[in-house]
DNA sequence: CCCTTGCCATAGGTGATCCCTAGGGATCCC
DNA sequence: GGGATCCCTAGGGATCACCTATGGCAAGGG
């Protein structure tokens, strides 16, 4: 089996027409590099140097072998030097996730905040339009996510509370934003509420079931859509009102119902924006940029825990 | 120190998604390839595949990093193709001494015969228009070679003889070639002849003091000249004669003298052509093939033994 | 011509590495 | 929950890489 240290005690050899050198260069002695050029001849099948004497003489076997030894070597040098520029982070891809509200939170800005610092790597935010998220997580194609979570606890999951998010109650009908609103007039509202792919994760409407449960009612939404935009959006329209992150209110309110507003829930409700990843996982650099990013954008945005 | 055998199993893990098929793949034990990728993780500092559960994911980082893992591998395979390929001569360079008398033997005919045969291969004939071929035999840098030899030991040297080279008188004097010469017609003669650089080796002039010095004469020549040709053609215009070997008489002489012509000495004196290498060394596929060759040659112009 | 010097090969020993088998833990599917 | 799958760890044997010490051979200088 051919090996690059032989190569390399090869090329040394040829260079200095010398075993001797050759093992002083590399820092070994004498006989290594001997037995390591003696091998290779072995594995090619071919005599590389012919020992005349004093110093040894390439043969014309080693002069053809040479520059393929050199390529071989160069080549290897350069796939060191590739993984070298990812672990400090220059290049490479950076894959993060950001499900449900989320992903709300870590759009173009946060992207172009990694590339400010680190021009080179590409930037893949997993969760803008696919809703596996959770499921890659789980099945390890994901190393680490920003997510809303209910519960605080997962199995096999690490989950790190970063910021928490007011769920708020929207509406076209001023009339209906003079107060804050109870469990009760939230009960008898038309409701429509975006439907999330994965339940265990997303907490919007754990949490607000939860509240009403408390105050002895049953959640009934009227409309069910597939996410948050389209339910702002509706409410624009006057059609239903919904319960949304404080954080996504502020920011889609403006774009898809300019004429909708939001007031607390009585009692205030909260979601927890958390930081994902496998029980027990080192995280990688590039993880540890992307989560240490979307904290500090997260954390611009809505309340710090 | 990265392995060309750790890249092998990376790149079968990879490819698997399992380091168990890897295995089965490259025909080891899992905890084998297992071990292989761990030290390819550790000495490039980086993570390749995520442990999830049920067989391992690719990072990022491995992704970066096959396609550089693919060219390490190929570029040593074509190292070891290029290698293959010399041993079974079809490609190399095929580099082989001829001195003296010898390289008017094995000219461009010779090196047809190899490209005939083997059309991939380049061919050197060392001492066409060198002069150092016993020096580049005695430093090893020339493997073997064919020359014209007077004592047929020499230190450190195998010499094998493969054919006699008669000594002939060479003359434009159509009145000096009616009968053979003579020890005492030739020591009177005035000669033309080639100097050749190692006296050691080349043997014609050795072989003719000789059977000057035993007939009571000693050898004087009027001209020295650096090689055969200059002579043939200076005894062609008339201004001195030669002695040289029948063989290359009978090349040399329709084209550099057709109005000379030659008688055998009497005695009759014989040069040897022999193969010489280094005492003890094996010899390569190529230098054999190129001595099979030219011996073939050269008994089918001159007298073989 | 001998003697020194330079260089490669061999010998023998030590620690690391390669590769195995056996068994434990996690996950997935039924 | 149980079986199957797949990875990891542990531990042991064979091999390999590297060392130092030494011998042989060629080149070069008194």
């Amino acid at each position: 089996m051919l090996s690059l240290h032989q190569l390399t005690c090869f090329l040394a050899t040829y260079e200095h027409r010398s075993l001797t050198r050759a093992a002083e260069e590399l820092g070994y002695a004498q006989p290594s590099v001997s037995e390591q050029v003696r091998g290779l001849e072995r594995s090619l099948g071919v005599q590389l140097f012919r020992r005349v004497g004093r110093g040894v003489v390439p043969t014309t076997a080693a002069d053809t072998f040479r520059p393929h030894a050199e390529r071989v070597l160069a080549a290897a040098d350069d796939a060191e030097r590739a993984v070298a520029s990812i672990r400090s982070l220059e290049t490479g891809t950076i894959r993060f996730g950001m499900f449900g509200v989320a992903r709300l939170y870590g759009g173009a800005d946060l992207v172009a905040d990694v590339l400010a610092r680190y021009p080179g790597v590409r930037v893949e935010l997993v969760g803008r339009h696919s809703m596996d998220v959770p499921e890659n997580l789980r099945r390890g194609r994901l190393e680490a996510a920003m997510i809303a979570v209910a519960a605080l606890s997962s199995e096999g999951m690490s989950i790190t509370p970063i910021a928490r998010d007011e769920l708020v109650y929207v509406s076209a009908d001023p009339s209906k934003l003079t107060a804050p609103v109870t469990a009760k007039r939230l009960a008898e509202a038309d409701l429509v509420m975006p439907e999330s792919t994965l339940r265990d994760f997303d907490s919007g409407r754990i949490v607000l079931r939860r509240m009403l449960h408390e105050a002895g009612y049953n959640p009934s939404t009227r409309i069910e859509v597939e996410d948050v935009e389209t339910a702002i959006e509706l409410v624009g329209r006057g059609l239903a009102d919904t319960v949304t992150n404080k954080g996504a209110a502020l920011q889609l309110l403006p774009r898809l119902a300019p004429n909708a507003g939001w007031v607390p829930l009585r009692p205030r409700v909260y979601d927890t924006m958390a930081i994902v990843h496998r029980a027990g996982a080192t995280l990688s650099p590039a993880a540890r940029l992307m989560i240490e990013l979307a904290t500090q954008r997260i954390q611009g945005i809505i309340e710090p825990l």
